[in-house]
DNA sequence: GTAACCAGTTTCCTTAAAGTAAGTGCTTTA
DNA sequence: TAAAGCACTTACTTTAAGGAAACTGGTTAC
């Protein structure tokens, strides 16, 4: 999370029309871009899913999600384990075994990915026509 | 839109541990990368709420968030209305004079907003720890 | 003993997003 | 008549994201 969010902030002042029932623009936007900052970018997304679907070792997630390169899954998983979004562990073995999985806290998500899978479904459709 | 979202499509071969209650990654990954593709980035939701606030007019809406450039607000304008968000109409005055507001489909938008907007919150909790 | 697998890292390169600054053609205000 | 506002556009530069390929240091399988 880039914490210069703050300078993002809206100044939405005079509302001169119809200042109705909009919350303040801080309010909405500042979450908002956090939000985004977590689950934007081509690859998020992606690995998330994969790791959902039990894909839990590092050239396992690699060879499910095509195209990706290792370089990009490393930094990402980093970036998603910052987030406490996925929790790596290392197995001492010989050699050792790593294991990615996603936390509990990882579900926390699901409303936001149902809302934008909805959206982009009928998006879709409206742009494309039918 | 870019159409070459069908490229992200992920594999997801052998889910060989637990592969219970998950949807199809396409079907999952798709639309979210869909809708992605128009509303994340830096500004297009600043635009949305600051339009939705009232602020109609260009320099208006530019003066409503700091830091936004006119070319950006420009650019980022033209996309929202090909995404059928934005409308822009202009009045045959002289000068002319042009209005942006948001379509009633942009509307449609509310549950992401709201579901980001929610996340972004208890996020930004758990993150900084309170 | 060499090929292949694992979990990455390093280096270099291209592309895209965004920022900076200035300018355009018009009109209203002082 | 000079300054400022409107709705932008153009040209140039910086920054960030992402891709390609090779490489590390270990292990097991043939």
């Amino acid at each position: 999370m880039q914490m210069k969010t703050e300078e993002l902030t809206i100044d939405c002042g005079r509302p001169e029309v119809e200042s109705s029932s909009h919350t303040d623009c801080h309010k909405v936007i500042m979450p908002v871009r956090d939000a985004l900052d977590v689950i934007s970018g081509k690859w998020k997304l992606p690995i998330i899913i994969a790791v959902s679907r039990g894909h839990k070792r590092f050239r396992d997630i690699e060879r499910s999600i095509p195209k990706i390169t290792s370089k990009v899954l490393s930094k990402e998983l980093k970036d998603l384990e910052t987030h406490k979004l996925v929790k790596r562990t290392v197995y001492d073995t010989q050699p050792v075994t790593v294991e990615y999985t996603l936390t509990p806290y990882a579900s926390t998500l699901d409303s936001v990915i149902i809302a934008l899978q909805k959206w982009g479904i009928q998006h879709r459709k409206k742009i494309l026509g039918k």
